[in-house]
RNA sequence: GCGAAAGUGGCGGAAUUGGUAGACGCGCUGGAUUUAGGUUCCAGUACCGAAAGGUGUGAGAGUUCGAGUCUCUCCUUUCGCACCA
């Protein structure tokens, strides 16, 4: 046992000395004085949480892999790590075990880094920032002013979710089945004040540009695309005696004279001052507000309205129109009203049902059509219908009425026709303590006031009592009380705090300008940017991608970043699930991969996470590969160890190879063509891993000791230490150097013999109507007449047209050919 | 509810442009080595069938000489839904 203990290699050890070298060397630091072309590798930063789990094990592996394939490459790679630092988990911990959440981020992050360290991934460290760091959020703040004084920011009124015990806004995760997390309170909704940036002013061109991104995946670019909701129609009025009326944007214009009622929202002006005088209104408007303002569980609830007792008139037709109050009606959307028309609808079909609201059917399909014209079973929402019960409108199709419908709505002024979006503002106001002040002076003279650059930053106190009710910035008077910038008098800083979303939305500039004291970002973002490839969850497709996106844009026509999008190539990667591990006794720490580092070492973990699924996909994580890992990793090892104890070796004589030789070195070319596919445009790296596999096995049935023979294999083994390189970094530092006397961190990609490639036969496969019946060797490219001639006469073949006529034969070169017989 | 995607052996997955389904690995079975266990090495392993052969990529339909791949319907799972990050 000792003795075989001694013999194996010392992965673990290994590594720690490879990392020792990068971190004494500083590998990873770059400049941007080089010859070699830019290639910024990000890699979304990470929450420090406490410690690393599977997710992050996958996620910064993916970003290394890239990052050290683009290096081999010859590319100069920017691959830099931060900390995404504030936010609520911080304040949790705060209150539960009573450490300020500086230190407990603090901390946090002291252990991720080791971690990060430990597995090898090739940061530039000196480029590393926390989000809560005053260097970095100080730029934030400066930067708020400029789009304040630009006119981009404004204040409206918001929904949160209240806490009436905690007397505490609740973020929608820690509201459960409607009751806070802590107090187990019912939750209420409150209406605040609240600071806005105006997205929507951007929406076009967010839209626009999504045509532009040819490196992101459509999918993603769908998901924004309706997230933005870009629609043409009819923004319209139903008039009200005596009052303003309710303004309606529809879609659908031509089912106008098939709109029976109008459905508000339950915090539309219209219910809340009807429910004055109308008690059983007054009740079922607060039961709408005990819900989470959570679109998903609003959508989700079972549909239920009241009369307002209300009536408007119709836009066209005059005829009195009820108003309802509709639980599934969102205030924040549009006006926060919309026309139902139950005929053509089938929400309001369901609805209208419920409540017995009459339902008109005005669009009916064309003749000849085979859409069911019945509206007695749901809605008819085709638009390819024509229209009827509809007086002069009757018989247009979509296009005509909508246009027929638009100009009598405008001429009686009434309505117009609107684009309209989805997309709506993005509120960035916080009531919390963990988070970057937001750099405004609330005076009563002059209103609400930016913080001059030369007071920035706002400084976030540190030193916090924590209670758990309310943001203590709230309670200290010491902070918030201040002169107003502009006319000295007393005045009020604003407590509340940015979205996370705001720091994350421009770090990736940050990064390239890293320290910069004089400035947000200096020349050096331009010299990175924009990002080459960026890595990240599917989770983050539309929020954070969209928000960064629209920051980009802020910075460019602020003139401090020259391009238009931040992240020219995008990977969004699947989900690491953890259900079987839930399941396991050992759940408390199941996630984190300290234990698999402290057994079987980086490699191994790196190995295992990238062979056991295509980077978007979600897959559900298990230990059980890290071994079989680690024990493929050694013998890797071993083999090359113990092929470089049999000495030196020739040129390899293209000319005069047997065979075996010739086969063995078309693998290698083919692993190496391969590779570089799977690494550079497919991002399949699991992949990558089975071809280094499959070449190792070819090398292992390889057994042939002359001198060509060695030459060959040694071709092989250096190959397949090359190509894995960037998924097992430290094993093939060692192995690459123990081959070659030099350091793979200088090495270049080597390029494809294609000349090894080529084959002397291949394989054609014979079908009969499809099916395969037999198999054929023929040199390469050989005619089809050829083909065909050796195909029929095989004699899994042959019978096969016994009784028949060959109707037709399909021939692919190289691959197949296909009788066609009945 | 709305938007987006995924579904292939016992398991993770491969099949890149519509052309041999199951590469590679795990697990399992058998063998060699070993006092034994483990390790290591070799062989086998989609399913039914004695074989010939047949069946097979969530279910059902369709297009095609040919479908895991394209189209439609349905089922299930995952992600997002604006205060988790």
């Amino acid at each position: 046992m000792e003795e075989q203990s001694t013999q194996e290699p010392d992965l673990l050890n290994a590594e720690r000395d490879v990392q020792r070298e990068w971190q004494d060397q500083c590998t990873y630091e770059v400049s941007e004085n080089s010859t070699r072309p830019k290639f910024y590798c990000l890699t979304m930063f990470p929450y420090p949480s406490g410690q690393l789990h599977m997710g992050h094990v996958r996620t910064y592996t993916l970003g290394d892999v890239i990052a050290r394939f683009q290096r081999l490459k010859g590319k100069n790679v920017l691959h830099p790590i931060g900390w995404d630092a504030f936010g609520l988990p911080a304040e949790n911990a705060a209150i539960k075990r009573n450490i300020p959440p500086a230190k407990w981020t603090r901390e946090n992050i002291e252990s991720m880094r080791g971690q990060m360290q430990r597995l090898g991934f090739s940061f530039d460290w000196s480029r590393e920032l926390a989000t809560c760091d005053p260097e970095y959020y100080r730029w934030e703040q400066w930067f708020f002013t400029r789009i304040f004084k630009k006119g981009l920011v404004y204040k409206k009124s918001a929904w949160v979710n209240w806490d009436p015990v905690d007397q505490t806004v609740l973020a929608n995760e820690q509201v459960i089945d409607g009751r806070g997390w802590r107090s187990d309170a019912p939750v209420e909704r409150r209406e605040l004040e609240q600071w806005f940036v105006k997205i929507t002013d951007y929406a076009e061109e967010l839209l626009g540009y999504l045509d532009k991104l040819d490196g992101w995946p459509e999918k993603i670019k769908l998901m924004q695309r309706n997230w933005i909701g870009r629609s043409e129609g009819v923004e319209m009025t139903f008039p009200q005696e005596g009052g303003q009326g309710i303004s309606v944007y529809t879609t659908r214009p031509d089912t106008l004279m098939g709109a029976t009622y109008v459905a508000v929202a339950p915090q539309h002006p219209l219910a809340l001052q009807a429910a004055k005088s109308d008690a059983a209104l007054a009740d079922f408007l607060e039961q709408c507000n005990r819900v989470k303002v959570a679109e998903a569980d609003i959508a989700k609830l079972e549909k239920l309205g009241m009369w307002t007792g209300q009536t408007v008139s119709h836009p066209l037709t005059g005829e009195p129109v009820p108003v309802w109050v509709a639980n599934f009606v969102l205030m924040e959307y549009g006006s926060g009203a919309v026309m139902a028309v139950p005929g053509h609808d089938q929400r309001d079909w369901e609805f209208a049902n419920k409540y017995g609201l009459p339902i008109t059917q005005v669009v009916k399909p064309v003749e000849g059509s085979d859409e069911p014209c019945d509206i007695g079973g749901g809605a008819y929402v085709s638009k390819n219908g024509v229209l009827v019960n509809s007086g002069e409108f009757d018989g247009l199709d979509f296009d005509g009425a909508f246009n027929a419908i638009a100009d009598a709505l405008e001429k009686k002024g009434l309505g117009e026709r609107q684009v309209n979006y989805r997309l709506r503002d993005w509120g960035i106001s916080r009531q919390r303590y963990w988070g970057c002040p937001i750099p405004i002076i609330h005076c009563n003279k002059c209103g609400p006031v930016a913080v001059p650059e030369q007071d920035l930053p706002v400084l976030l106190p540190t030193d916090v009592e924590f209670d758990g009710v309310g943001s203590p910035l709230k309670k200290m008077p010491q902070w918030y009380e201040t002169t107003c910038p502009e006319c000295s008098g007393d005045a009020v800083r604003e407590t509340d705090t940015f979205d996370t979303f705001m720091e994350s939305s421009w770090y990736y500039a940050r990064f390239a300008s890293s320290k910069s004291e004089a400035a947000m970002l200096d020349e050096r973002t331009d010299y990175w940017g924009p990002v080459d490839h960026y890595v990240g969850g599917e989770e983050h497709a539309i929020l954070h991608l969209l928000y960064a996106r629209f920051f980009h844009k802020l910075m460019r026509d602020e003139g401090l970043v020259d391009s238009d999008e931040p992240f020219e190539k995008l990977l969004a990667l699947g989900m690491v699930l953890k259900d079987g591990v839930k399941m396991s006794k050992s759940a408390g720490d199941a996630g984190d991969p300290q234990h698999l580092l402290d057994t079987y070492g980086a490699d191994a973990i790196r190995m295992a996470m990238m062979f056991a699924a295509p980077p978007d996909q979600s897959f559900e994580w298990s230990d059980h590969g890290v071994e079989s890992a680690a024990r493929w990793l050694k013998r890797l090892w071993n083999t090359v160890e113990e092929h470089l104890a049999q000495g030196d070796v020739p040129e390899i004589d293209k000319q005069n190879l047997t065979d075996e030789q010739r086969d063995l070195r078309r693998v290698t070319h083919e692993t190496l063509a391969k590779a570089d596919d799977d690494f550079g445009r497919r991002i399949a790296f699991n992949t990558v891993v089975s071809a280094v596999m499959s070449l190792m096995n070819q090398v292992h049935k390889f057994e042939d000791n002359s001198p060509q023979g060695h030459a060959v294999k040694r071709e092989a083994l250096n190959v397949a230490v090359l190509v894995l390189s960037p998924i097992t970094p430290h094993i093939c530092h060692v192995l690459f150097d123990r081959i070659n006397g030099a350091s793979i961190d200088e090495a270049i990609w080597p390029a494809v013999d294609e000349e090894a490639l080529a084959r002397t036969v291949v394989e054609v496969v014979v079908q009969v109507n499809g099916k395969v019946r037999g198999r054929m060797e023929v040199p390469p490219d050989t005619a089809r007449e050829e083909v065909e001639g050796i195909a029929r006469t095989l004699d899994n073949v042959d019978k096969y047209f016994d009784n028949k006529t060959i109707r037709k034969v399909i021939f692919v070169p190289n691959k197949l050919v296909n009788f066609v017989v009945s």
